[in-house]
RNA sequence: GCUGGUGUGGCGGAAUGGCAGACGCACAGGACUUAAAAUCCUGAGUUCGCAAGGACGUGUGGGUUCGACUCCCACCACCAGCACCA
């Protein structure tokens, strides 16, 4: 035996992978099934950490599986190159961003090969690359000619400092992402995609994908269904004459005899309308105005402290009882979700009860509870089934009656429905940037918004070397004069193009598409090609921005499958969220952290083969784990062992000393491998190489089948252990399969419980009866069990346990 | 606050109604060695006991069951997501 060097070997072999491309995935493969296996691909900013070796190994392992399987496997990788790293870099150098990606994503996929990654290198592509994002170009332009893509004012985060608007996420906690300085509320005209019409769509989706379920839990929340009723307030002036009405939305229509306020959104369209009517109408504008001026942030913040503003010289009118009530303008309503205005029952609400309490507003108690320091709410109210008060008729019933009830006066009274609301929003689409999808969108004085023509797609990015927006906040691309103006393609006259850019997630909610037929210039992908290889079938990746990505893509693929741009409607089947890799602090690992080790340290220390395996041994793939150095020693001696075992090899068949464990051994590791369960299949191959070394020896066959099984986790080492003993490729060969029969042994271990308590193990026939095994405990423990002894019962499951009960 | 998830030796973790702690690390003892490293063998949840053997033990308290880490109820802690969503 040679000593193993798994420099030299991880080198070969990854050489060898290069050049002959084992790896590539066949279009139509006249005998193989389809397997397709995603990892979602990486931002082009850095290089590889231990979140990427995290990812990316377990999906490797599974592609390599389903291949030995005898699937056609589609293992493809890419790089999400526009957004802010690549933007960045470029307000700092000056240089075009394309060359950061360049340069980016050479090292990434460099590091990615020295990792064996067996993906098909031949479908690699950026999505910041011209004939990429042509395609996510034409995607928005069927957007917007099927009426999904509307341009309209609405309130951004906007950064002062930077001069661009930001997203919710790139503004946490009121600070600019990029700057740090304080964000403000700006109104801008903003593109928005119609996400919201595809909320039930999307709920479905949720239900149908296999994924873990706090993921699908978010992802119900960020839809934020909510059933309840729309209802009707006529607004009358003081001196009694009707002048308007207000709609407001509640799931507790059963409080409404406890109404005693009703609260409109700042933002409320209904203020201008009773401009005439509101005496105190200065003092409106002014907390208008600012409220208007706070940003989302310090509404949140302190949200414990209500403030409002009476609309004096108006009031509105309950509909089910006629009864006067005043009308505020408030902050704790949102202008964006349900009507923009509530009922406010601050015997039954929290913040309605705070309001209240602020304002030295009347309460009314409409069900039973204590309601003298806080509201009594749905929740509890609900769960006790409690009985209502005051409310008319419907007083003495349980509540759950009356909700039913009150929805059918109010419904029969003609000033309500049933109603669902939905907390997503419309998907806010442009940014103030440079380095994303220009928008294939012209501005004509004659014809208005017009869409590019098609065939003038990709409309590429201009070159300069200015990459800050102007003082407007325009984006960069503002200041390109011969880029920005144009031709309008319908009239022919000047006109100017969209200077916004898309945000970078466009890029990234339909590339598992384009993997299917990357080169395609016809078609973001052949249909054909699209119905062969389907929906993906595992996609595994971070959980960082997994709730939106996912929502997105769904979104992005109903609407390519409903215009019939392709043919399946969910994009994947299954997709897991890989754990983080922690510290020692117990936090993600990152450059600062104190133990943050380097994926390519560890390569260049222990190999490739044992980075691999540890990683899989320290936890399960959905699981956050602690990186450690300390239990490496173990991967590496295994790995040893497993390298020794070709000086074992004694005999050609499969022996009847291990045929049973090799049985084992194949069913317990090709159902890991299928749940990603890594860490208890190498503890398995462990059990396997130790019963081997205590027996002396292993058979030419075992360690066929040993070496293929391992080969999905490990692809070096045995890749060249199986080429130095049978002189042939182990990726010709193919996943070994197991029997049944040989899955149980005639004479097992039964453990004997005594009143339900271990007492003994004794080694009996799997198939003895329960009075044979009475004879045979007899025979070996007399002091459990002897004939003159009464058993109450007796609990025999066949190979599994007794239980004796005196 | 709401929602979801998790809680098991000194550590990473196994076991989803049937021998708790697989596998690995660290630890202890032994073999080999002049010695060390490496390697190999053995031991080990805690506790009482020389031992045989016993008691206790999966966050806490109850329950269901012949039998519970596993199922049910209440509570505690931690992690994640959302957060004035009417």
């Amino acid at each position: 035996m040679e000593k193993y060097d798994f420099k030299a070997v991880e080198q070969k072999w990854q050489d060898k992978w290069e050049k002959e491309k084992p790896f590539k995935a066949i279009d139509f493969h006249p005998t193989k099934p389809k397997y397709y296996v995603l990892y979602e691909f990486p931002n082009i900013s850095g290089s590889l950490h231990m979140g990427h070796l995290k990812g990316t190994i377990p999906a490797d392992a599974l592609a390599r599986y389903k291949r030995l399987k005898g699937y056609n496997v589609l293992f493809p990788i890419g790089g999400d190159s526009f957004g802010l790293p690549a933007e960045n870099a470029a307000i700092k150098t000056g240089i075009n961003p394309r060359k950061f990606v360049e340069n980016g994503s050479k090292t990434i996929f460099g590091q990615f090969k020295k990792l064996g990654l067996s993906f098909d290198w031949d479908r690699t592509f950026n999505t910041s690359d011209e004939d990429y994002y042509k395609w996510t170009q034409w995607i928005f332009l069927q957007f917007f000619k099927h009426g999904k893509a509307y341009k309209k004012k609405g309130v951004v985060n906007f950064c002062p400092n930077c001069k661009t608007v930001l997203s919710n996420e790139d503004s946490q906690g009121g600070k600019c992402d990029r700057c740090g300085g304080d964000v403000r509320q700006e109104e801008r005209w903003v593109w928005f995609l119609k996400m919201k019409e595809y909320s039930e769509k999307l709920l479905d989706n949720v239900d149908r994908i296999q994924m873990a379920e706090s993921l699908k839990e978010a992802q119900r929340n960020w839809i934020g269904k909510s059933e309840g009723m729309q209802v009707r307030f006529d607004i009358f002036s003081d001196n009694g004459e009707k002048v308007g009405n207000m709609e407001i939305f509640t799931t507790c229509i059963e409080t409404i005899y406890g109404i005693t306020f009703v609260v409109l959104a700042p933002e409320h369209d209904l203020v201008e309308v009773l401009k005439s009517n509101i005496k105190n109408f200065d003092e409106v504008l002014a907390y208008k105005e600012k409220t208007a001026l706070r940003s989302e942030f310090d509404r949140l913040s302190d949200q414990k402290e209500k403030t409002g503003c009476k609309l004096e010289g108006v009031y509105a009118v309950n509909p089910v009882n006629n009864t006067k009530v005043p009308v505020f303008l408030a902050d704790f309503v949102l202008a964006n979700y349900g009507t923009g205005a509530v009922m406010a029952v601050p015997t039954h609400d929290q913040r309605d009860f705070e309001f209240a309490q602020a304002f030295g507003i009347p309460m009314i108690q409409v069900i039973e509870g204590d309601c003298s320091k806080h509201a009594v709410e749905k929740k509890e109210y609900l769960a006790k089934n409690s009985k209502m008060l005051n409310s008319a008729e419907f007083s003495g019933l349980p509540v759950k009656e009356a909700k039913e009830k009150i929805a059918q006066k109010v419904i029969a009274m003609g000033v309500g429905q049933k109603k669902i609301n939905y907390r997503m929003q419309d998907w806010s689409f442009n940014r103030q940037r440079y380095w994303g999808e220009p928008f294939p969108i012209v501005f004509c004085d004659h014809c208005g918004t017009v869409a590019v023509d098609e065939k003038d797609l990709p409309v590429t990015l201009p070159e300069t070397n200015d990459y800050l927006p102007n003082a407007n906040g325009d984006s960069p691309l503002s200041k390109v004069a011969d880029w920005v103006n144009c031709k309008c393609p319908k009239c022919g006259r000047p006109a100017r193009r969209e200077t916004d850019t898309m945000p970078n997630w466009a890029g990234s909610s339909w590339y598992w598409l384009r993997y299917v037929d990357p080169h395609n210039d016809k078609a973001l992908a052949d249909f054909e090609k699209l119905k062969y290889w389907g929906s993906v079938d595992c996609y595994t990746g971070g959980t960082e921005h997994i709730t939106r990505h996912v929502l997105y893509s769904f979104f992005w693929q109903n609407f390519l499958y409903e215009i019939g741009a392709v043919p399946t409607r969910d994009p994947f089947i299954r997709k897991m969220g890989s754990g983080l890799i922690l510290d020692d602090q117990g936090k993600k690992m990152s450059k600062s952290s104190k133990n943050g080790a380097s994926p390519l340290e560890v390569i260049e220390k222990y190999g490739v083969d044992v980075a691999r395996l540890h990683v899989h041994f320290l936890g399960g793939y959905e699981d956050n784990t602690p990186w450690t150095y300390d239990g490496i020693t173990g991967i590496t001696s295994f790995l040893d062992k497993v390298w020794a075992l070709q000086d074992m090899v004694k005999g050609d068949a499969v022996s009847k000393e291990h045929i049973y464990e090799l049985n084992r051994l194949i069913k317990k590791v090709s159902e890991d491998l299928e749940d990603l369960k890594l860490n208890t299949a190498i503890s398995a191959f462990m059990i396997f190489v130790k019963k081997v070394r205590d027996d002396g020896f292993i058979t030419k066959e075992e360690l066929r089948q040993f070496l293929i099984l391992l080969n999905s986790l490990a692809p070096h080492i045995t890749s060249e252990e199986y080429e130095v003993v049978f002189g042939k490729e182990l990726l010709d060969d193919k996943w070994p399969e197991y029997d049944e029969k040989f899955l149980v042994e005639d004479v097992v271990p039964l453990p004997i419980q005594v009143n339900g308590k271990l007492s003994k193990v004794i080694s009996v026939s799997r198939n003895i009866t329960q009075d044979e095994l009475l004879v045979e405990i007899e025979k070996q423990y007399p002091e459990i069990y002897s004939k003159g002894k009464v058993l109450k019962k007796m609990i025999y499951v066949p190979g599994r346990i007794a239980n004796l009960i005196f």
